[in-house]
DNA sequence: CCGAAAGGTTGCATATCGCAACCAACCCAC
DNA sequence: GTGGGTTGGTTGCGATATGCAACCTTTCGG
C-alpha cells in the first residue's frame, strides 16, 4: 500500500519531498516557468498520462502553487500560472538545471538552450550556499544545533543532534 | 506501466528527476548530509521498507551520488556515504529546506533545529539567483535563448523557444 | 558454538501508473 | 442551430511499484 511518503515531518524537506516530489511535478513546474500554460500543451511537451497531469495539476492548484484560471475569451481554455509560492520555487529548478548540466551531461553534448537575464543578457551565476557573513559553504561546513522546537522524540530520531545542546 | 519518467530529457532538468525524482530518494541523500550512514539508520529514521530503501540505495550508489563501502572494523557494517556529485545536491537540499521553512511552517511552529556555519556559527543566508553581473533574478527576470545544440525538433516541443533565433 | 547484529532478499496483497477510449462543454463555420 | 473540431478532462483496465512481514547470510562477541 503505496500511501504516500510517511518520513517524519519535523523536516522541512520532508514536508517539501511531501508536495513536490511526485513523479513529473517538479517537471510540470519547469515547464510553466518555460511558459507553458495549458493541459494540451503540457501533455505533448512531457509524454505524461492525461489522466496523470490531471491529478497533479489537480495536487498543485491544491497546494496552491499553479493558480487555474479558464480563460474569459474562450471558455474551453484553462490557464495554469505560477503563484507566488511557485515562483518562489524559481532556485530548486535552477539548482536541479545545474547540478544536471554538471553532471549528466555527455561526451561532446551542446546545450540546446539556456536562461539568461532579460535586462541584461547575462547569463546565469552558479548557485551557491552562503552563511550571512557571506562565505560560500560545502556539504562540510555545517554544523546542526538545536533550535526552539525541539522535542526529545526528535532529538533521539536524529542521530546528529543525539550530543547537541 | 509506470517506466520511469520519459519525459525529452534534452532538458537538464528531466535528466536530474530522472536520477533524484523517485519516492524517498532526496530524503535519504537529507540523512546522509546529517550524518546517517547505516542501512538501519535510514530504515528507522524515514520509517521506509527494507526492500524499497535497498533498491534506493543500490540506485544512488550506481549514479555515483552515495558511496558503498564496507566498514573494515566491523564486516557486518556497511557505510553509505556521499560521493562529490552527491556533496553538490547541497543546493538543492537547503532550498528545498528554505522553501518548506518559508511556505510549510504552521502557524506558531517553532524549528526545531537548524543549520549553521561550523566555523563561525553563522546561519545559513537565503540561496539566491543571480545573474554574472550580481543582479538577483526572480521567475519572470528570465529570457530564453538558443544554445549550440538547438534542434528543429527540440525548438518544435518548447513554446517559449518558438519565436528565438 | 550460540545468540545477536547488520544488511539485505523474498512472497504476497494492494495502490498507483500508463494507455486508450470516452465524455462534456464550448467555439466556429455554414 | 447543427456538425465538426478543440480543449480539458474522466473512466476502465491491465501492468508495475510499493509496503509489509518473514526469512536468509554473514559476521561479531562471549
Amino acid at each position: 500500500m503505496p500511501k504516500r511518503v510517511t518520513a517524519p515531518d519535523y523536516c522541512m524537506i520532508a514536508r517539501a519531498v511531501d508536495v513536490l516530489g511526485e513523479q513529473w511535478t517538479l517537471l510540470i513546474i519547469r515547464d510553466v516557468f518555460f511558459g507553458i500554460r495549458h493541459f494540451d500543451e503540457f501533455q505533448r511537451s512531457l509524454g505524461i498520462a492525461r489522466n496523470i497531469l490531471a491529478t497533479r495539476l489537480a495536487k498543485l492548484v491544491d497546494e496552491d502553487i499553479l493558480s487555474r484560471e479558464p480563460n474569459p475569451d474562450d471558455r474551453r481554455k484553462v490557464e495554469y500560472r505560477l503563484t507566488k509560492r511557485g515562483r518562489e520555487l524559481l532556485p530548486i529548478i535552477v539548482g536541479l538545471t545545474q547540478w544536471g548540466t554538471r553532471w549528466l551531461t555527455r561526451p561532446g553534448e551542446l546545450r540546446p538552450f539556456s536562461l539568461v537575464d532579460r535586462e541584461t543578457g547575462a547569463s546565469i551565476d552558479r548557485i551557491e550556499v552562503r552563511s550571512t557573513t557571506g562565505r560560500v559553504l560545502g556539504a562540510r561546513d555545517f554544523e546542526i544545533v538545536a533550535g526552539p522546537g525541539l522535542t526529545d522524540e526528535i532529538r533521539r530520531s536524529v542521530p546528529a543532534l543525539r550530543n547537541v545542546g
